[in-house]
DNA sequence: TAAAATTAAACAAACGTTTGATTAATTCAA
DNA sequence: TTGAATTAATCAAACGTTTGTTTAATTTTA
């Protein structure tokens, strides 16, 4: 069971990690931000590792978003459910920019093997049943004969560059380093049409 | 200048942070690694961070390639001069995956911030290379009207995402663990044509 | 009052860095 | 050309901090 202690230690933490990584980030600094003790952190968690383990699992499910249900869904068609998940994707890892930067610091630095591949499992769920939709398009012949797999690098890949760097990100779109792309409306539409776009004239004949 | 023992505790520092991480490496196990004396570092480049900022500055130069080359280049059309930056990028960053990874830790952890400006103004001056060729190209109606900024995230977007994590990279392409997608050249075509017919069919009629 | 939550204090280990001594190589005066 | 002086490189040891974690005492809750 998750209590509200638990998951404000977690939320603080979700934001800390984003900032500093997570080996930048010392328990006394999260004990401060998220105002209790430093004991508290092993208390509740048993150790750091086990913490970053548990915010992997509270939020993993949260990614899934409505994936299955898109995919299950007969009365679409192939090209309509890619376009429903890439909107559904895009508004999920705007909306947690922090959750969804300490996720990929860990793929990145790859070291906790374990965690690693919860990591790399959480990711490759989702990443089946769009391969599974993209397959199936091309086996009806709607898709061209695309390669899935470096399609989805492609789909995910993009959505990732936006987010990986607020400085970069706006560098790139000629804003000045106090906007924030990620909770602006109006830049969640762009990245949307224009992977719509992307993904469209690469499937479509 | 930079004298062989330097550049010897770079090369090693650099594998060793594409591994562990900056903060999750330690000066001894940086020391152990090139077999030389904990105090050598800190002789060599000052401190720590220095020690990064300096291997930033050693293969800096390395990524930017033949892009200035490809650009003034007056016989190419946009759309050959973009084939050849794309083969020219994905060898470059296939053939030095840790130094590519540690530039993308030091994004995604993005705490000092000099270090984050410098590396973002390294690709961004790749980037903008990229750009000006899109850019004329739709001035000359050859491209499409499309996302100038956010086509390049995609671009760069894609390499990145397989360069993210071996695991993740080879999950994605049914091969096992052992499998090293960055030195084989196979995988290298096959990254280099999608590319190529991702950006083809989003920018040509 | 018994269990759970919270605390300040302490723990050993690891951290980046500095030190002062020692060795090896180079320069310079006679 | 020799021997002293200077410089650079290397080393083991130690520096003061900070690290994650644990303890033992205290407070709060039910």
């Amino acid at each position: 069971m998750i209590t509200d202690k638990k998951e404000h230690i977690m939320n603080a933490a979700i934001e800390l990690f984003a900032e500093k990584g997570f080996e930048g980030s010392s328990i006394r600094d999260l004990a401060a931000r998220a105002d209790v003790n430093v004991a508290m952190v092993n208390y509740y968690f048993g150790s750091k590792d086990k913490l970053f383990e548990a915010i992997v699992e509270y939020k993993a499910s949260f990614l899934r978003g409505k994936m299955d249900e898109i995919e299950a869904n007969t009365s679409m068609t192939e090209i309509e459910k890619i376009d429903l998940i890439i909107e559904n994707y895009v508004a999920k890892i705007l909306s947690n920019p922090s959750f969804h930067r300490i996720l990929h610091q860990e793929l990145l630095v790859g070291d906790r093997e374990s965690m690693h591949e919860n990591i790399v499992k959480v990711f490759v769920r989702n990443i089946t049943t769009l391969r599974n939709i993209i397959e199936l398009g091309i086996k009806k012949k709607i898709f061209k004969k695309v390669d899935p797999e470096l399609t989805m690098a492609t789909l995910i890949g993009t959505i990732n560059q936006v987010m990986l760097s607020k400085a970069m990100c706006n560098m790139l779109m000629h804003r000045d380093g106090n906007f924030d792309p990620y909770t602006d409306l109006a830049f969640r539409e762009r990245l949307t049409k224009h992977l719509k776009q992307v993904i469209h004239s690469h499937l479509l004949n």
